[in-house]
DNA sequence: CATGAATGAGCATTCATTCAT
DNA sequence: AATGAATGAATGCTCATTCAT
């Protein structure tokens, strides 16, 4: 994209889609997607108000794009420790990878905590798919994590699906916390934190 | 309540406040702060807008007291168990008791999720003060827990503050994911599930 | 209503919604309501923008409760012909009454004939009913006018619904008409012009 | 239509401005000029936006031109009936022919009740010599059927141009009238209603 | 203590219009 | 001859806050 023959107006098209992407997770992480107006995005992306309407319709839609954008993403990372032979190592990677996209996306994850269980979220029905695709990966892979766990049933009364969630939501706010209110605190102790919830299967 | 020609004339001067506080926090809860007008929450207390002003002086400062009230009833209830002999019985029970709590007061937990780790908060300074106070009960306890661990130190690069809010946000979560989305899921379930990250220190 | 014991404020409350229907009449009736924006309006008024909304809810309510207002003594006046003995005289008073309210209200008027002929209106079923009950009126009269009428049915094939309509119409029309195109055109010549509709029937 | 790539590229050129008039005269009957916009106007006639301001160089003139074109349609029309040597019958072929001619372009007529009378409305002038020269036509043929009737001065106080004005303003009124609130109502009846008017002269 | 009418800054959204292609 | 991305002024509406009573 971008740049063909390198005309007077350059980048157009798309381009501005990408700007107010930009602008609105900095703006939206920061202090969240009620505090930030359309004016603020368009002016910190550097287009006209008229072009966010022009091309996302609305600010609830745009927000939704941002869902589904950052989504992407994440699913493209967590893909690499689904596929791991070993599943320790693999939950170990996925939790890595998602702080590390915590990191990087921070505004994403903001929003994904703030509207994630707030009943009467706009984006509820989007949220809740995100929400179930995440945790059933997360389950899946502590399945395989328990069944290599010989004989004793490590943990009697452990539902996995519980334990899923809380390795979900551990994930997601140690990832938000590191960055808020640690910034010295590495990855590798979150995943060392989050991982201990696993002891009890192995 | 309501009690119009009531005998005594008991309760109101606080009464107004009261029921501010009752509806501020079941309509903020339910669709955030942000979302939730001073009249409507007027109109759900029954009096009328002049009162919130006259009782909070904004919305803000009302909001500041619905996170001080919460607070102070969840740190009384953490107490039962920061004084267990056995540390952990006792982090169980503070598990189980913000299990609860959050059952009780659900508009106070997602307010608190929403508002924490969102930097630019109005209550940011408060909300960091509560943080703190409950990740150092947390600490404290896993402290307890982890000494008492007799010989090999069970994980070397085990960073306690960390789990101890890897805790403190699987807490959170679950006891609100539970509401919004496994109504079946008992406070059992989700104790346990927060216990396993104890596994590696036991 | 108005200054009990006359403070600084005077007037207040309801004061605010007259003047707002003042306001709206002169302005709508001159331009046409979508070409007329809440702010002129609140500024013609003398009012903030914010009191529009307080009073009103919307600029459609509004608009609305312009139509029932003027609608309403529009009724009134024409009652004085409905119930005269002569029926002829009765429609003559009808009319003329209507030529002059047109002339008070010419606002009232105009935002009539712009609208209830619009299929999709925000006010059709408003302006329907309104339109009915005119026309009811009308109808009736004839009815008594072409009764009293002895022998010959005077004009075989003339539908008194239609004829009804007809007269609505024109007396609407020409009411505006004068106003706009024809302001030496006295109220008795168009009475006359609508009159002649009925000579048919006598 | 459409044919692209079709012999001899017929058409073409003044296509688009036809497929545009036939949608905005559709869409502005339905809903007003005011409530119409370019997009659903260029979205209906299947064409880009650009191509409305290509044709017509701005909104305003698209409706101008709109009137223009119902006009020269209509008096071509009128024309029948004014040549007819019984003016009496010639009236009644005008109003009939009128009446199908609101039929046929019944978002004509609405925007012209609409427009005619708001003093402050874009189009006025040409609306002025619209009305003007329909009146003047209406006018000549009342004068012919009143010399027509020898002795007594049948009406002594009745002014042709007044009457005029009403025959017109009912034969709008009735056309719009039948389409939108009595489907059911003949072209018929509404002429005999409007011939009514001239009872007197007779 | 409590009320509710009034305010006005701020917001999301619409839309006629422009212009580079 | 036509397109459609981009614009920005204007609009209807919301809402926290004030204040006279």
């Amino acid at each position: 994209m971008s740049e063909t023959r390198a005309p007077r107006t350059r980048v157009r098209a798309t381009d501005s889609k990408h700007r107010l992407f930009t602008a609105s997770m900095e703006l939206i992480g920061l202090r969240g997607h009620h505090a930030v107006s359309v004016d603020e995005i368009a002016k910190a992306a550097g287009v006209s108000k008229g072009t966010v309407y022009y091309n996302f319709g609305s600010k609830s839609e745009l927000i939704a794009e941002l869902f589904s954008y950052g989504v992407a993403i994440l699913f493209e990372r967590l893909e690499k420790g689904v596929n791991d032979p070993d599943p320790v190592k693999g939950l170990e990677l996925m939790v890595s990878e998602s702080l590390e996209f915590i990191a990087e996306y921070p505004s994403f994850a903001q929003l994904w905590i703030s509207e994630q269980w707030q009943s009467q979220s706009e984006w509820a029905p989007a949220l809740k798919v995100m929400r179930h695709e995440v945790i059933f990966l997360v389950h899946q892979i502590l399945t395989r994590i328990s069944e290599n766990k010989s004989q004793a049933a490590a943990a009697p009364s452990l539902d996995l699906d519980t334990l899923a969630t809380a390795i979900f939501g551990a994930t997601l706010i140690l990832g938000r916390d590191r960055l808020v209110f640690h910034p010295e605190r590495s990855v590798q102790d979150c995943v060392g934190a989050v991982m201990a919830f696993t002891a009890a299967l192995r």
